[in-house]
DNA sequence: TGATTGACTATGA
DNA sequence: TTCATAGCCAATC
């Protein structure tokens, strides 16, 4: 499991967007890799996800894909544990998708734009 | 080394 | 509107 330092910088920047999401709001794979300039590599956002337990600031959990369904749900400890995180936050989730995913989606690029 | 997979998205039929 | 396909890049087999 060794990165490259390339590699590694792309994991931090999706890290750091991650952890700029606010609380009760959720964005989705696609926003963070256009934002750190990955392009149409959402699936990077993905993979990069996949290491973020050893990042415990990071909260996957308000990361969905673009329709905000719950893809990564089954990446966490429980089934349903994404869920219940969503939930505690104030965000409605019905069959593994984001209730009003509209209303509480967060995108880094407007938000952090200036 | 080459092929396959994956927590995605956009486009075309 | 729904389904199928192509493009993306890195990691794993």
């Amino acid at each position: 499991m060794k990165y490259s330092p390339k590699t590694e910088g792309f994991f931090e920047k999706v890290y750091a967007v991650a952890r700029l999401i606010p609380y009760g709001r959720v964005t989705n794979y696609g926003a963070i890799a256009r934002y750190i300039g990955s392009g149409g590599s959402a699936r990077m956002v993905g993979w990069a996800m996949n290491g973020a337990g050893k990042h415990p600031d990071v909260p996957a959990h308000r990361v969905v894909n673009r329709i905000g369904m719950l893809t990564g749900k089954h990446h966490f400890s429980g089934t349903n544990l994404m869920q219940q995180l969503l939930e505690s936050e104030g965000i409605r989730v019905e069959e593994d998708q984001v209730v009003d995913f509209k209303k509480v989606f967060w995108d880094p690029l407007k938000e952090l734009e200036s």
